[in-house]
DNA sequence: ATCGGCGTCTGAAACATTTCAACCCGCCCC
DNA sequence: GGGGCGGGTTGAAATGTTTCAGACGCCGAT
């Protein structure tokens, strides 16, 4: 039924007898029309269920009242809950958030970029594929404030929110050292991901500076990020014999981890007696395994928040510097690798 | 750097030597201009760095190139594969997909739909809070197209995409029988959310039809599907006297029957000898955990797909009717349920 | 009386695009 | 040589909003 293209600001003016500034006044400056006409104008509104066009308004006004969020891997609940952090930030600043996922194709990205420009969105938050890609650049050249989040842009040229992930890798590392392992797998890939090449690269670091022998830190790529991945690694690390096999190993994500976790338990393996498990980022289902996983944890709201922040910064004061946030990783030690751990 | 305001069609034209409608046409009817002139206004966009304004094409066009998702919670990561499905299909119309989250909340549901209005988006799909509210009438009596996804419409007002949960739960609690149980927890809360209701109708009507005793069938409410709240039905679980125990459980969701499962499993409980598992919704955790779950499957990417072509019909095709979507749901039995389940 | 100022309201311009009727020009056909 | 045709291009109108310079009426002060 009720036909017809939606009223327009002209609709209600005619309606309400008075003209389009007023309607428009209404809306925008309510304080500068008397009560009386207000109170008309808002009730040819109401009658006629005038719903304000946002495409006009943006027109008009140069600038949208939306930011945005590239991430990485939409089925990797962490990015989920980085959304969420930025999700937040732009309700407290009235913006509305547009999510979209590159699902780590670079070429899908590009895609979502340009229709996002389009659009003319404020800001542009994104987990890249590749922080150094052209296309980033180019945006941010057009004077569209970009920060990258879960990456540092490369030489200052972004704004950018991340976690030290070398010293995750590290911390992690540190960890089932402490626990007495002396044999590690290291799980994660493909090394094109900056995120895992630092990870990893922090794990072997503290390994060499622990002074244990090279030999028997063991690397298993991946290629993916996936539980599915992890399973597999896990078959892997069952088929070395057993004088090399690790009796721990660190996960670049926690969904490798989970994989693995997975896989040897069916596998009959005691955990963490048999086999001790860390994994990064510390999502929700980390803590809700069966065996609760020891995990890195990122502070995923908050790197979200202050992205957001950061983008909002940039849009508005004229005086912005790029800055590189670095928040510091935690490590929650949970039944995983430590035999009696408090689970939650 | 490069400031001002980006260059417009108008710009464009002039730089090419042509006129502004030209311009226009090399974009959306290209085979009408000659290769020669789209060649020159080709080169001129993209020395200029020319992006098309979206908001100034869609004011005159009075139609905009995207969808939405409102989804009902963003930690539950099944909205996301049906969020995955929407994608893939508008993707294939080349509509861009705008995800919201109300979280539960009817009156963040309401501003996100104002919101979507405003932008005149082509059609709304959403999990609503309540599908008998009135700001959905509202919105379909505009003549926006609106999609129930994941609960039927009242009075067939709306089309809607969902899948038989009371058949759900009769097949998860046959399941249960069928393996020998006789004593049976269902778990699931508020019951002012729609599935949930029905799923538990389900398991009620098949415990009565299979002549088990009524006082045999124990529902423990919960306040929320979160992992949290399956743990604490968990410890409610293992409170009751040992001859009255249920030694299965029926789960509304996943998300429950994790918790629950990790309660179990850290009380010391043999899984599934002790307590049998079921949960509902076989998102990608249910396989991953370390007793693999058996769950009801929902297609759950089928259901977003399925509900993207319901919404584009209507957005298109006059002669369309509302219809009402059903897919049938599917056990998944593995290792929660049956002692060797092979896993995956 | 005149003036200034204030509060309220108006009308038109501007935003960037699409669409459409009209036009031009060269060509072919009669 | 005139008429018609059709491909290529133009120019202007139209879309719905915001903004801004001004108009209008009224009051108090001069």
């Amino acid at each position: 039924m009720a036909i017809g293209r939606s009223p327009s600001v002209k609709d209600v003016a005619a309606s309400a007898g008075v003209s389009l500034g007023t309607v428009s006044n209404v809306m925008n400056r309510p304080e500068v029309v008397s009560p009386a006409t207000r109170e008309r104008v808002e009730r040819a509104m109401a009658e006629l269920g005038f719903v304000r066009n946002e495409s006009a308004r943006q027109l008009r006004a140069g600038t949208s009242r939306t930011l945005a969020y590239v991430m990485l891997e939409g089925s990797n609940p962490f990015f989920h809950d980085v959304a969420a952090g930025i999700e937040m930030a732009a309700e407290d600043s009235d913006l509305s958030l547009f999510i979209c996922n590159s699902n780590g194709r670079s070429g899908r990205e590009e895609v979502h970029l340009d229709r996002l420009m389009q659009q003319r969105v404020q800001g542009i938050l994104i987990t890249p594929v590749d922080p150094g890609a052209r296309h980033l650049a180019d945006i941010a050249k057009r004077g569209i404030p970009v920060v990258i989040v879960d990456r540092v842009g490369e030489g200052g040229a972004f704004c950018s929110v991340a976690v030290d992930d070398v010293l995750g890798g590290r911390i992690a590392v540190e960890h089932l050292v402490e626990q007495g392992h002396t044999r590690v797998a290291v799980i994660g890939g493909p090394e094109s991901i900056g995120q895992v090449r630092e990870r990893l690269e922090g794990a072997r670091q503290v390994w060499a500076e622990l002074g244990m022998k090279p030999d028997d830190l063991t690397y298993l790529p991946t290629s993916e990020m996936t539980v599915a991945e992890g399973r597999s690694a896990g078959e892997r690390l069952a088929g070395l014999p057993a004088r090399r096999r690790p009796t721990a190993a660190f996960c670049a994500n926690d969904l490798l981890a989970l994989g693995l976790l997975q896989q040897a338990i069916g596998a009959g393996l005691r955990i963490p007696e048999e086999l001790a498990i860390v994994g990064f980022d510390d999502i929700e289902f980390a803590a809700a395994a069966a065996v609760p996983l020891t995990s890195v944890r990122q502070p995923r709201q908050e790197l979200g928040r202050a992205a957001a922040g950061l983008v909002l910064d940039e849009a508005t004061n004229p005086a912005h510097e790029h800055q590189q946030l670095t928040f510091v990783p935690e490590l929650v030690a949970r039944a995983s690798t430590v035999a009696r751990a408090r689970s939650y």
